[in-house]
DNA sequence: AATTACTCTATCAAATAAATAGACTATTAT
DNA sequence: ATAATAGTCTATTTATTTGATAGAGTAATT
């Protein structure tokens, strides 16, 4: 499962690609649109800032906003910055990866069955993209 | 990721396809096998029992061994079993399901993904076994 | 009756997740 | 300038989960 600071982020992405092109948000107002701890959120924002994702401006008229357009950002990118890895296992991730301790790659029963699963996830989680997460309606 | 729980349940479990049809196996061969500590594995297993995919037998000669043919038993059970939920958001959960406090599965931008990548994942998992795990060579 | 081996309960420490508080800094507007 | 605004940074706290251990109890076999 994402974690709660995960799903927070992703909401707030969401709510930040509704808004691109309106300049800098509050993020107060994304705080109480999206029910998140103001400063919970903070935090989790400045993560996605550091990772080039998103950018700010301080002051009167500040914010958050997106800092390309909400469809050149994946989902995959978004949820290994908060999340971490999105393999199943550490020795079947490709940006979190670490070997096996006791076992074999090559040999392996567990191995090639997770490599497909994290395959199939990200075939959908490197396509779609915070665009993806507006709300309609 | 699966926790390291699931990791040594699913070990476990390969370890004992393999030995399937030749009676009951020790915990301790298990652990001893598989490089787990013994005592986590024991309750893994326990686990694991009562859920109806391992049997057990007391006394000399006991010990663990799968209620059923190993391809009989998917690998999206077992790991329901240790690590809960296979869904990435509780909203999209199958077996722990759990409705979304402050959002409208019908219009929520995430939603849609999460339950395309559940599906993706579920795919494989459903088909794939414990049998699917016996280590080759 | 003794040995074996699973069962059950309890507990514990470490790590991670989730949330909160407050001082600090940059920017804008007056 | 200076006051107000709003993000930044550091620290702390609490709760939960994870991973691991200990020991008494119970069932089965020899």
């Amino acid at each position: 499962m994402l974690s709660k600071k995960t799903q927070y982020g992703l909401k707030a992405l969401g709510y930040l690609a509704s808004k691109y092109g309106e300049g800098p948000v509050l993020i107060s107002e994304i705080a109480k649109n999206k029910k998140i701890p103001i400063k919970f959120l903070e935090s989790i924002l400045l993560q996605l800032k550091n990772k080039g994702i998103l950018e700010s401006k301080k002051g009167k008229g500040g914010g958050y906003f997106l800092a390309q357009s909400p469809k050149k950002t994946t989902l995959a990118v978004a949820i290994r910055i908060v999340d971490g890895p999105i393999a199943m296992i550490p020795c079947v991730s490709k940006n979190f990866y670490e070997k096996c301790k006791e076992c074999n790659e090559a040999t392996c029963g567990l191995y090639k069955t997770m490599i497909w699963t994290r395959d199939a996830t990200l075939k959908i989680l490197e396509k779609k993209t915070i665009y993806d997460l507006i709300d309609e309606g």
